[in-house]
DNA sequence: TGTACATCAGTGAACGCGCGTTCACTGATGTAC
DNA sequence: TGTACATCAGTGAACGCGCGTTCACTGATGTAC
């Protein structure tokens, strides 16, 4: 039986008990075990404590050496995975720094799709999930703040480049990160393998591409809602709530 | 204890069972009680078949005299939802003929949010659960598909009134609905109560605007992806299928 | 240099809970003779 | 017109399962004297 799970499912395969001292390699061997169970498709939902465990080759009160509670261990594993997506969105932003902003902007809607498909159980956790409010309450805390202005330094740097977006920055960005975000929520709910990577790849570019004009220039071809109302001027802040303090935020240095 | 289910929670308050030949009619009392746990908020993981008993009045095996497991009946249930939600997106894209096409459009994203916001249970399991495939298998059959046939008709109202598209019709509509669905499912995930009303319907006009060329005319101000490419063109296929068999799909008889 | 003790890393068994579902039953009502 | 029986509508108790978590324990390793 414990031949079982020593050599079982697990693909960690860890051979006894750490060394004094170096009990907290267990928390880095139980947090990728997460990462391993998550990554296959809808295993949202049988991530249980005996899974994690059995994966990490470990028992499930060892957990606990590590983890308060559950919650803790899943947003520990989250905690990470915003970082990183966030840093892909950062990196393919950065294509078009130089060349065209637009496939920059595009090329980030890209990423962000295909990190969604590369990590479908990461991501219905961090995005499809009611968040139990473990870690900071407020989205201003939150780390998915940062893939939220991810978006908004490429389509600043569209706008640099002299491309009018169709409505004010903050919410263009906001509109894109909806977009992919409801493409990818659709998949997973009611379309399941009917759509293909080309459809949402196709969508993505098109809506993008709907929120910046294809050429630089002073004219509003195809503006429609007014920067200037009350209303959407405080609708930005919120959104664009935390800007300052993020690394990405001070061009006018 | 009888007495406390009697008298209690539920809204329903049966007295007694049904006559002869009208055992049928508890089938409608249980479906009025998921109704009800749905339309609470967050309810969707709450909706137990002892909660559905307690809430209808009635005992947990009753439910099995009129469906046969869960998934029968939360489907039952479904099926309702989506027509009701096709519904109030036909009249208020209805709203826009004869006069502006555009203000349709706006008016049915503006319903689609309200009805999300009335109905927040109902909206979870509608689109934001991965659905058991009980029913039909495939999206050409799915109930969901009267809400994209809902899109598809406001954006042909637009393009039939003069106006262009930034992307093919039924890109348009399937980006418009992705939108939309991603606002609602962001702030179901993350966001939670720091979003308003008012700031998704403001993100939601400024979609609808920017897919939607706001003066009748030929020119294509800010059109973006050619409609024309064979890859544009198999996608807008797989979006439409099944429009042929619907009602409002027939402008040409 | 030996030894009693503290600490560390981890385990097996079990607890209590809520879930979907099943089973044997109750009592009212219709029907055949 | 009575009565035995079938059917209908519904119930209380319980089953088996998987879950997060707790508890008492084991055995190796370091440390004080």
């Amino acid at each position: 039986m414990r031949d079982d799970v020593v050599s079982g499912a697990g693909s960690e395969r860890r051979q006894g008990r750490n060394v004094r001292g170096q009990g907290e390699r267990l928390r880095g061997t139980i947090l990728a075990a997460v990462g391993r169970l998550l990554g296959e498709w809808g295993s949202a939902e049988k991530l249980t404590m005996r899974a994690v465990a059995k994966e990490a080759g470990i028992s499930a009160p060892s957990i606990y050496l590590h983890f308060p509670d559950k919650a803790a261990l899943v947003w520990a594993a989250l905690a990470d995975e915003y970082a990183e997506l966030a840093r892909r969105l950062a990196e393919a932003g950065a294509s078009g720094t130089g060349g065209d902003p637009r496939a920059g902007l595009r090329a980030q809607a890209h990423a962000y799709l295909r990190y969604a498909a590369e990590y479908p159980g990461q991501y219905r956790l961090m995005f499809e999930t009611p968040q139990p409010h473990v870690g900071p309450a407020r989205i201003t805390g939150h780390p998915a703040g940062r893939v939220s202005a991810a978006f908004r330094a490429a389509f600043r740097a569209c706008e640099e480049a002299g491309h009018r977006l169709s409505v004010p920055l903050p919410q263009a960005a906001q509109t894109l990160w909806a977009g992919l975000h409801g493409l990818i929520s659709l998949d997973h709910s009611i379309f399941g393998d009917e759509s293909t990577e080309e459809m949402n790849r196709s969508l993505a570019e098109g809506l993008a591409d709907s929120l910046v004009a294809p050429e630089p220039g002073p004219a509003p071809a195809f503006r429609s809602a007014p920067a200037g109302t009350p209303a959407s001027r405080r609708i930005s802040q919120l959104i664009a709530a935390g800007d300052e303090e993020e690394p990405k935020a001070a061009p006018d240095a």
